[in-house]
RNA sequence: CGCGGGGUGGAGCAGUCUGGUAGCUCGUUGGGCUCAUAACCCAAAGGUCGUUGGUUCGAAUCCAGCCCCCGCAACCA
């Protein structure tokens, strides 16, 4: 734990179907404030995986006629196959089924009891035969099973209980002298409304052993933990299992969605607590992906997008600008195809990937690629773009930082309107200092957009020949060139 | 009266805390330029800020009611 270091973390992914959009949604903008963090020279570690402990994931194996196991396996599969997809740059994938993570979870398991923050007690709720399962009053109103229509039974159960309630003042107080502790204030404030208003209650922490889950340690044979009780511990399991603990907690950063808000900012932090474990700096909730509609996409409402029909379509770099700058970075957004392939061909091709093309084809046309800065005076500088994204990507605000960005995107376009280059043609004395600012600016440009579109980035800076490689290493005048002949980088796509 | 968020030009958003010429991006229209992926630069048109009422010299901004949308509601994860 320093700020030399930085640790983030996704949701880990249930793996009972396909990746959806939130899920690309999710990795994408993890990924972004994982290489944001190491552009600015700390020591990022970033954790992905899998959650596949539930009762469900036993349920949707018996439906495809498979074991758990191999059915998890192969889903897993197909998750870990989207991030390398995506090309996310994650240290770790961690499977809360491996050993590694058992051992810890059940650790913290003990660790609970041994404070006596763990009793066996009874729940009691409705039923239903058909699903095995609970249904509060607001999930089934008439006391009829959701899905089943058939009426409910009451029921009880034993089992393990961890002591929230005993936490309540605790954790919401933490939550009020901690304001970056949730962000956006929207989630902070839900979280905190709730604290003060309800009376939280204990949360049932096993589940009869039904041959799939982490055996609750002593009574291996009759239950297994709630998953929910060991997929939290999936953050810390992780480092852990690499003896990394040290280095990297607590985390700085989990990523969450709003669905899980409770989960993380209650539950989580009491557990560790408890545990005598340091809590998560932060947790991050972004907003939902919802349908061009502006609704929940869902398979119902046959307003569903598949993130593979994105990738497929489009390129890589064009969606993850998209879902970076197109969906706002704090609240709810509606994915619009037509948006992506407005912004690919405005933002990313018209603005930026043109400003490449104008500014080395007309270099290369009149003077010699080697482009020398010596004694050339500085007209644009991007510090202070530097500086304000750095506070907008410190807030959480990562589609502002890109706004940020392009307005400097937007100047460099706008100097070479001023400066009208093409009438130098037949003066290299006069046209080399003025595209000496322009490449230095792309260069400038590109390194501050690494972050966010590390392909764009590196193939723009290849067209450069820079004797500098990191936005440090740039010095005015001193970092040289040797241009090459560039190739478009965002092609228009046709609609 | 369960909790939280939101309703601003054609589209997507900022501004609301700390009332006083309504701002940005895309789109549209006109002009400039010709280096470039018919790209770039400049300018203009277009909104009275969900709705009703209140406070105030003055409200998108404060207060109250109402309507609509989204998420949550913790034994689905």
């Amino acid at each position: 734990m320093s700020d030399k270091t930085f640790y983030i973390t996704t949701a880990i992914d249930y793996p009972n179907g396909k990746p959806h959009m939130g899920h690309a949604y999710e990795k994408v903008v993890t990924d972004c404030y994982a290489r944001w963090y190491e552009f600015l020279g700390r020591d990022t570690y970033f954790l992905t995986g899998t959650d596949e402990n539930g009762q469900k994931l036993m349920e949707s194996a018996k439906t495809a006629g498979k074991e758990t196991l191999e059915f998890v396996d192969e889903n897993v599969a197909v998750f870990r196959k989207f991030c390398d997809d995506l090309k996310i740059r994650h240290d770790d994938f961690i499977r809360t089924t491996e050993k590694r993570h058992q051992d810890v979870s059940k650790d913290i398991w003990k660790k609970l009891e041994a404070n006596e923050d763990l009793y066996f007690g009874k729940y009691s709720g409705l039923y239903c035969l058909s699903c095995e399962n609970f249904y509060t009053e607001l999930q089934a109103p008439e006391g009829v099973c959701p899905h089943h229509n058939i009426p409910l039974e009451l029921k009880e159960e034993d089992g393990f209980f961890f002591r929230l309630s005993k936490y309540q003042d605790w954790i919401l107080n933490h939550i009020k002298t901690n304001p970056e502790f949730i962000v956006p204030k929207s989630s902070r404030s839900e979280i905190v409304s709730r604290l003060e208003k309800e009376e939280i209650r204990d949360v049932a922490f096993s589940r009869p052993n039904q041959g799939w889950g982490i055996p609750v340690p002593g009574k291996e044979d009759d239950f297994v933990m709630y998953t929910w009780c060991d997929a939290l511990v999936n953050y810390y399991s992780a480092l852990v299992s690499n003896n990394l603990q040290d280095k990297y907690w607590p985390a700085d950063v989990h990523v969450i969605g709003k669905d899980i808000v409770w989960f993380h900012c209650v539950i989580w932090p009491c557990m560790l607590h408890a545990a005598g474990i340091p809590l998560p700096k932060q947790v991050y909730v972004h907003g939902m992906i919802l349908a061009a509609d502006g609704k929940k996409m869902s398979k119902s409402l046959g307003n569903v997008i598949d993130p593979y029909s994105m990738l497929d379509k489009y390129p890589l770099d064009s969606f993850k600008y998209y879902l970076l700058r197109g969906i706002p970075a704090q609240s709810d957004g509606a994915f619009s195809e037509q948006e992506l392939i407005d912004k690919h061909n405005n933002e990313l091709g018209n603005d930026f990937g043109n400003l490449i093309m104008r500014v080395v084809k007309l270099s290369l046309k009149n003077i010699p690629p080697e482009i020398s800065g010596t004694g050339v005076t500085q007209d644009l500088s991007f510090e202070d773009c530097f500086t304000k994204m750095k506070e907008h990507m410190e807030k959480r605000e990562h589609n502002k930082a890109l706004d940020v960005l392009w307005e400097s995107v937007n100047r460099v376009n706008q100097y070479v309107n001023e400066k009208e280059p093409w009438k130098l043609k037949t003066d290299p004395e006069a046209l080399t200092p003025v595209i000496y600012n322009c490449v230095f600016g792309i260069q400038s440009l590109a390194l501050l957009l690494e972050p966010f579109l590390p392909e764009t980035a590196k193939k723009t800076v290849s067209y450069l020949g820079s004797s500098s490689e990191s936005f440090n290493d740039l010095k005015f005048g001193e970092t040289h060139y040797k241009l090459e002949t560039p190739e478009a980088l965002f092609p228009k796509i046709e609609s």
